[in-house]
DNA sequence: TCTTGGCACTCCGGAGACCTGAGTGCCAGA
DNA sequence: TCTGGCACTCAGGTCTCCGGAGTGCCAAGA
């Protein structure tokens, strides 16, 4: 019963918390908020609220403010993932909708979850992990040279220019070029890498044969390519208050950390399950107070990347889970089109 | 005589104020530099200083500032391009020496600019006007569904899905990719456009021909590529200094328009000179307080793009010049190999 | 057992007063 | 033309004071 009403003023003390950014005494909740109780009683429930931990004073005659603990139980228990407005989720689909390519789809993503949340936005580019290979393309610059394009189904394309021993003519340019792509189309790319080397035993390690091969399988694992990130609406910054130092500067420096900033949207393997990191449940001390919204997204089942967004611990939660995923549900469908 | 010495009173007062980023006094000064001359002097030649409008005093009892107009004397005739030191040298040649393709040059580019000056970079990638078309590829996906591949001399590739109206054969794809390919290879785009265009009317208006005519020319025409930058040391926005709302928001606002950047950047037909836009000199009001050092860069004598840094008007002028000009000589270098 | 009004208490933060030190402008003499 | 001297200014640190918001706790009422 109290119990009940305890957490309708957590609930309260985060809302307020959150669009006022300063922290909240007992008069002015009973005001704002119906709770039909005295500001006495509330006073109770916060001594209790704070002695459990989910609340905290700055200073003795001061009001109160969630801890981590605090906004931890609110997202868990407290919310449910308000649906976007028909405009929006219509906004959603005309800026997503008008995007011709991988990168395109990215960009645009980052700008408009950047736009919703009025947070900084961080969206994965697809991992080359899970996805398969659509199309090897060789082609002769020079008798010597050969420029290999790699086509990945996620529409990524990777490109490497290899120089050769010795000449190659294009008969047998194209030969490659169709032996390469009967032994890699369709599969994906760790199972790819393997075939290509196959294929090499299979040529008796000709050279040519063997520098293509061996490119393209570096370009299959390149790791910087895992690492790739666009992040967007860092100018949102400036409503993380004042505190420039202590927390503006590290996060400024992890957005361009791709590292940290892949760790902090979370592994990749967590699927679609929307993640919520607050504080210091992260990795990172210097980033104690930001928090981070974020889930998977790619097309079919599998989650090929992820994408959230980045903001102070006192952030409008709901808000944020709803268009994180708005965009990553939207984005997927895109992808799977494609 | 005391003009000289007027000049070296200038440009005492930028060099420490770019330092200890303090009004400076006439003590100080004389203490710092060997002026030779008592404070009183310096004192004297301040107020002619300020009555010029080369410099300016906070408040009453305070020491001096540069204004613009100090900075742009301080840059146009205070101030040569010191060189970079041979460690600095090596740097740039082992780090931009490592990159593996144009993207990897830009990221890269930007890394180590953002390093060297401690200042926010900005790298644009090479425009497409001036490149020539190295390759176009087709790729049958389906029978009638059609990957468009087109590889242009800077390195950067475009790639389009088509669909067509009706069926098309490997024979006939084969053909198709021969002609296109004898039409555009080694022109420009403009005029590999043109040339496009003619092949629709010398083949009768195919349906097969116009689809891919037209989404080649739209992809040489794609006004989206001329403006990719990559941007990178926002973390230096930290040494700003504390206006944040004043100067930090607007530039981190203007860090992700990238219409904005490159107007900043100045206008890519300027050529490989150095230049150097100091506070109220560029178009927008905002940035009153920041300063770009930029300069053209890419293959062979034509400038393809632009790259710089953007920093507080009170900023390491000579350094960074420094650090701008060789990081576009090596890059500029790197492309003319590939 | 829970809720409520009352009351004493705490303490942040803004306003005002004060003072110091850095820096200036100007003048008269070298 | 330079220099030393002197009076003047003023930002910014420190100190104090005070009001108001907010609390905790208690005793009475439901």
């Amino acid at each position: 019963m109290q119990e009940e009403r305890r957490l309708a003023v957590l609930r309260a003390i985060v809302e307020d918390y959150v669009t006022t950014e300063e922290p909240v005494g007992s008069k002015a909740l009973v005001e704002r908020h119906g709770l039909g109780v005295s500001p006495a009683t509330v006073r109770n429930d916060m001594a209790a609220l704070e002695d459990e931990g989910y609340i905290t004073q700055p200073h003795t005659s001061a009001g109160r403010v969630p801890t981590d603990k605090g906004y931890r139980l609110f997202v868990d228990r407290l919310t449910t993932v308000k649906p976007m407005s028909a405009a929006e989720k219509r906004a959603i689909a005309t800026i997503l909708d008008g995007a011709v390519d991988l990168d395109d789809v990215v960009q645009r993503s980052v700008r408009l979850l950047a736009q919703l949340t009025r947070q900084v936005a961080v969206v994965q580019y697809p991992t080359l992990s899970r996805s398969t290979v659509r199309h090897v393309e060789l082609i002769g610059l020079t008798p010597t040279r050969l420029l290999v394009v790699l086509i990945l189904s996620t529409g990524r394309v990777e490109q490497r220019v290899v120089e050769l021993a010795a000449e190659v003519g294009e008969a047998d340019l194209a030969d490659l070029r169709t032996v390469v792509n009967r032994a890699v189309v369709g599969e994906i790319i760790a199972d790819a890498a393997a075939a290509l080397r196959g294929l090499v035993v299979a040529s008796d390690d000709n050279p040519t044969t063997a520098a293509v091969v061996d490119v393209l399988v570096e370009a299959m694992s390149d790791h910087r390519s895992d690492e790739r990130i666009a992040v967007g609406g860092a100018a949102n910054l400036a409503r993380f208050g004042d505190h420039f130092d202590s927390a503006v500067r590290p996060l400024l420096e992890a957005l361009e950390e791709h590292v940290v900033l892949l760790k902090l949207l979370g592994e990749a393997t967590t699927g679609e399950v929307l993640t919520v990191r607050i504080g210091h449940e992260g990795p990172y001390q210097e980033l104690a107070s930001t928090s981070v919204v974020a889930t998977g997204y790619g097309p079919g089942d599998e989650a090929f990347a992820r994408l959230g967004v980045v903001g102070p611990t006192r952030m409008d939660y709901p808000g944020s889970m709803a268009a994180v995923r708005a965009v990553a549900r939207y984005v997927s469908r895109i992808l799977d089109e494609a």
